[in-house]
DNA sequence: CAGTGGTCTAGACCACTAG
DNA sequence: TAGTGGTCTAGACCACTGA
């Protein structure tokens, strides 16, 4: 399958392989070896109907695959175009704790857009140990790099997470006003409230962006993403606070540097993987 | 958008939203429901494009949003089926090291199924600081879940890892036999070479499955995958091995739990996304 | 305005599954 | 063998982009 320059693939129509997989592939290939730069458009989808002299399904099914993988953008009368890399988010785990995390070389902006009760029934709820008649605090958050957005948290927040908190709720029934609209809420939290989290319970699934997030990221119904949930308690045990990120798949990846400790057991250490063997 | 029990509803066609959409939230919320239990079989295609008097094509739209989010799974010949609920992997992350990783109540089976040489040429062997001439070890396992096939690793392993393995490729020319097909080839690595890993550098993503992929894990080309990479250090920072592994996106979960110290900075301590602010 | 991608229809053929 | 999902074709209309 090796080619010299310039020559072109086509789509082997005896092969087993689906058209619109061989057309992704060969795409991608072209895209990896720099015929397209970052920010080129593509063909159009009728000149790539031409080129490959297949129908527009197919076409669209290869593209569909090379966006999802974060390959191409595409937009609604404009070609598609080549995307940029994805961001990285990096972390340091070692021997103690988390340590400087940062998109090297970029700002992440958060940025509160809504801060609202909402009715403690339901999943979070029960996360939050809240009972059915009582409020809870919903603060959504956008997070972008770049003035391209690439994530969405919404954190539910017990009333009661603080002493500070539940006084400063009681004087006024109201979400407290210091918590203001800006990308510093968070931190707001922790100094102003007191809120200390000891524990993160946090689980990582792949989900799909229904319409308010679509809408909100500026990304395409149904694109992949992750979705990241995170309960967070105090020493105690007691439930603070509930955090649901959505993060874009063709924008993002996640890095972990782990230091071992040479003292470990027996268990594999090779990876990530090895924990699971 | 609130119906009584037994109402049905339709696709809404003045509406903005797309047929597919609507449809796809339909029928997950009718899956959510319990109208259909894991294991059932949804109507046929057909059977829905009758109900919902819409074309196959929007009809397959929706499934493969139901599909890539792990709602459904789906068969040649066989009526889609709904799916049973992600596996999750767990790991408490404490002030220490990681701790007790497990997928509670069930066994993960890491099984070899090739081990090899390969030329060291490409991406694989720079990040090994390995030059083109030289070989590398290749070494592929699957991983499954209850006989459900959930994720594929390779491991490419240097030579020069450590004195011993150095020593027995010298004294072979090959693979070294204590390499044994099995579950526990990453421990034997470990324990028999003395392979220590000081500094793990993992990277999280978003990727599709490819058709070698998708054939190992006997899941569809392209549906959405964790791909995990990891770089492994020893002590003095010299690469010991690269893994890339890939973890159906449809079947899995990941769970982490995080301690965190009391004497922490003033960063956000608000679950992950706090990180990111 | 023409070009383009997003969505949808109505068909077709095939390989696979299960009765 | 009948039913089913996987793939593909050839059209259509729309909303949006950019010249």
């Amino acid at each position: 399958m090796r080619l010299s320059e310039g020559q072109t693939r086509v789509i082997d129509r005896a092969s087993p392989i689906p058209f619109y997989y061989q057309l992704q592939e060969i795409l991608k290939e072209e895209i990896e070896q720099g015929r397209w730069q970052p920010g080129d458009l593509l063909p159009s989808e009728a000149a790539l109907e031409q080129r490959f002299g297949v129908s527009r399904t197919v076409i669209r099914q290869a593209l569909d695959v090379l966006q999802a993988d974060g390959q191409i953008s595409r937009a609604k009368g404009r070609r598609s175009m080549v995307a940029e890399p994805k961001f990285r988010w990096e972390a340091t785990l070692g021997a103690h704790s988390w340590n400087q995390p940062a998109v090297p070389n970029q700002v992440m902006l958060g940025r509160l857009v809504d801060a609202r009760h909402v009715q403690a029934g339901g999943h979070v709820g029960r996360l939050l140990d809240v009972h059915d008649a009582a409020d809870i605090f919903e603060l959504t958050y956008t997070h972008e790099v770049a003035g391209r957005p690439v994530a969405l948290s919404q954190m539910y927040l017990r009333p009661q997470a603080s002493p500070g908190l539940a006084q400063a709720c009681a004087d006024t029934g109201e979400l407290p006003t210091l918590i203001e609209r800006g990308p510093d809420a968070a931190d707001q939290l922790a100094s102003r409230y007191g809120i200390k989290v000891a524990i993160s319970d946090v689980t990582v699934e792949l989900t799909q962006l229904n319409a308010f997030e679509a809408d909100l990221l500026g990304a395409p119904l149904g694109s992949a993403a992750f979705l990241l949930s995170s309960l967070d308690r105090d020493a105690a045990q007691t439930p603070l606070s509930f955090t649901r990120a959505i993060v874009r798949g063709d924008q993002f990846r996640f890095s972990l540097v782990l230091h071992q400790r040479e003292t470990e057991g027996p268990t594999g250490t090779h990876g990530l993987m090895a924990y699971m063997t």
